[in-house]
DNA sequence: CAGCTATAG
DNA sequence: ATTTCTATAGCTG
């Protein structure tokens, strides 16, 4: 079969989906009309520096355009009302509520900026075929006999293909219609609708008629909206770089990409891109809508005309900092890292070229502030900076002259914040365990994240939660200054190797009764596997999938995604872990500290918990901690130790056990 | 992992 | 004169 065909080829798709794509119209003016509605019939402009981003209708009469030079606007408007949009907290705030309308609808929601978001609304549109059969439907035409809903193409008399699209477009486009309603009723927002059967369809027949309309593709004329774009650069993830390379090679139209040979498109962009550029010229796209979460970062730039000084670098990250926390303090999570953007003046005509310097923070600059939401420790602002201007530093030599452009503060690696029920975890397994073991963060019960997040944090002394990892922190550096950064991911490998090499000395020797002064030093569970053969990182799906290892593999608990009937019905992995583990070992002298074991029935303990502290908690605490245990502890692990730490059986069952990236760490480590 | 690029709005 | 302010995914070392 001729691969052109049978991948890329017309027709290939099915229509069993049906995605809407909600497009906000110049939604940055119309946040501003409605702060104030007096700018309504008056052109409006949005402007950041001396640049006019997007504009109202009134004021696209005149010719301005996204991105025009506010003098060119002026040029053409003199009576152009600009509003300063450097800071986007409105438009953010605006997009959020947006956003959270669409949830009423479905939980399949995407966000693809501020204004615009994909929704899945296959099953809706599923469930009202199975409830009323389509009875109450004239069929997509009649549907769209209403002002603003259009098909496209506009002429075209449905023909149908026969899989039943016409009938889930129909409820798509009602769908569509009720969605925009309830954006305009409650919000007062105004938005278009692309209605078809994939994400790249529903968002390039959305854009047909505008502004405050809808339309649908009906889906045997997908060839010719594709054939009727302008150029390949309007296919959505077609970007500058690929229309410049293909251009070179005298591809300018969709219907030309269509035409190449795959094989040279390969050549050009690679198999895996090359694939999609393929298919998306035709049409054809079969990525899923992601509901999006929470973000993965949160950052804030500036740019300026030019800075060349020290103190002038300093107050402008102290403006940013002072900013950017404020959205972190809204989130209520935790960033545990931080990342500084610089943009020196040169006369690079390339790219406007950005530097970026990242280093880990401490949870405790952080502290909650009630309310879900957090707050700076009292000194946190100017150990921020600090760290922000030693990272500057490695960007840019204060001896030499420097002309910075644009200066950039960013938050990210974000856990959930502290509960009261992973500080008293904390707290009680510093105060007793004399396992090093300092901090245990975010056991919330949200799974996933606690996956994330669950980590063991190398650290040297007893004590308090919060003053910890400052003091710990002092043994990893030899810079006092450089005191409130974490230790980077290097360090971090190191530490952890020389904890072994120290636990491993002290086994030999004298301490060999005291095995929990294991350290264990930044054993982090990734949520994503990564290959690098150096890497301490284990993902769950490899624990997982971790198995068959004919002798015994070293193991760390790792809490995962359970119900809360996890207690009764343990899994098989989990049950045979607690099931393999040497209980006369582990209740004697060695290694009890770091063994898993059960309590009262089927409750299972992470291995850095003693049993007999536990029993001094408070009965409440006892049973959330129980609670989250249970609800997280799927399958287990634990640190080789040669001594300190009780080994544990592989779970047998699974195959990949040569993909265990644990244990690889763990051979190449030795 | 950190840092950079491409992409999008 | 590809500029503004963000956010994400993917590549590379």
């Amino acid at each position: 079969m001729d691969e052109n065909e049978s991948t890329f080829g017309l027709s290939e798709e099915q229509h069993t989906n049906v995605i809407i794509h909600i497009d906000i119209d110049c939604f940055y003016a119309q946040v501003e009309e409605i702060r104030d509605p007096t700018l309504r019939d008056k052109p409006v402009g949005i402007q950041q520096k001396n640049i006019v981003v997007t504009c109202n209708y009134v004021a696209r009469t005149y010719g301005i355009k996204k991105l025009m030079l506010l003098t060119d606007a002026l040029r053409l408007c003199p009576d152009l009302v600009l509003i300063k949009g450097e800071d986007l907290t409105p438009y953010r705030q605006m997009s959020n509520k947006i956003h959270s309308v669409l949830l009423t609808f479905t939980p399949h929601v995407e966000k693809l900026g501020l204004d615009e978001n994909f929704l899945d609304v296959t099953h809706l549109v599923n469930a009202r075929i199975s409830q009323n059969n389509g009875d109450d439907l004239n069929g997509i035409i009649d549907e769209n006999r209403l002002p603003g809903c259009h098909l496209f193409p506009e002429y075209e008399t449905l023909s149908s293909c026969g899989c039943g699209c016409e009938k889930r477009l129909t409820y798509g486009v009602r769908l569509a219609r009720e969605i925009r309603k309830k954006l305009f009723d409650e919000l007062e927002i105004t938005s278009c609708a692309g209605i078809a059967h994939n994400k790249i369809l529903a968002k390039i027949v959305g854009a047909k008629n505008k502004p405050n309309k809808q339309t649908v593709l009906i889906p045997s004329c997908t060839n010719d909206v594709m054939i009727g774009l302008d150029s390949v650069r309007c296919v959505p993830g077609i970007g500058q770089k690929a229309e410049q390379l293909l251009n070179e090679i005298g591809v300018r139209s969709v219907k030309e990409l269509q035409d190449m040979d795959f094989s040279v498109v390969q050549k050009m962009f690679g198999y895996e891109t090359a694939i999609k550029y393929k298919n998306w010229s035709f049409g054809i796209d079969k990525s899923a809508v992601i509901a999006s979460g929470k973000s993965k970062s949160i950052s804030i730039e500036d740019s300026c005309r030019s800075i060349s000084i020290r103190t002038d670098v300093e107050d402008k990250f102290r403006l940013l900092l002072i900013r950017l926390v404020n959205q972190v303090a809204e989130d209520g999570r935790i960033p545990l890292a931080v990342k500084i953007t610089v943009r020196k003046y040169d006369v690079m005509k390339k790219t406007s070229h950005r530097e970026t310097k990242q280093a880990n923070i401490l949870p405790s600059l952080f502290k909650e502030a009630g309310n879900g939401k957090i707050t700076l420790v009292d000194n946190g602002q100017e150990k921020l900076l600090k760290i922000v201007m030693r990272l500057f530093e490695r960007v840019v030599n204060l001896k030499l002259p420097f002309n910075i452009t644009l200066l950039g503060l960013a938050f990210s690696k974000f856990q959930e914040a502290r509960t009261q029920v992973s500080r008293s975890i904390a707290n009680f397994l510093i105060r007793t365990a004399d396992l090093e073991v300092q901090s245990i963060t975010s056991l919330s019960s949200d799974g996933l994240q606690s996956i994330k997040n669950y980590q063991l944090r190398g650290s040297p002394t007893q004590m308090d939660f919060d003053t910890i990892s400052e003091a710990s922190h002092a043994s990893y550096s030899s810079d006092i200054s450089e005191s409130e950064i974490e230790p980077s991911p290097k360090k971090n490998k190191f530490s952890f190797s020389l904890a072994k090499r120290r636990c491993l000395a002290t086994n030999s020797t004298t301490e060999t009764a005291s095995p929990s002064k294991l350290r264990v030093a930044e054993l982090r569970l990734n949520s994503k596997e990564s290959d690098s053969a150096d890497v301490h990182m284990q993902s769950i799906h490899d624990i997982k999938s971790t198995t068959t290892v004919d002798n015994v593999v070293p193991c760390v608990v790792v809490p995962t995604n359970r119900s809360n009937a996890a207690s009764t019905e343990t899994s098989a992995g989990a049950a045979a872990i607690v099931a393999d583990i040497d209980t006369s070992n582990a209740q004697t002298s060695s290694g009890h500290a770091a063994t898993a074991m059960h309590v009262s029935n089927s409750t299972t303990f992470p291995p850095i918990v003693d049993p007999e502290v536990f029993k001094e908690l408070p009965f409440d605490v006892q049973e959330e901690l129980l609670n989250q245990w249970s609800t997280s502890h799927e399958t287990t692990t634990t640190t080789e130790s040669h001594a300190n730490v009780l080994t544990v059986k592989a779970i047998p069952g699974t195959k990949k056990s040569k993909n265990n990236t644990l244990h690889r760490y763990f051979i190449t480590n030795n």
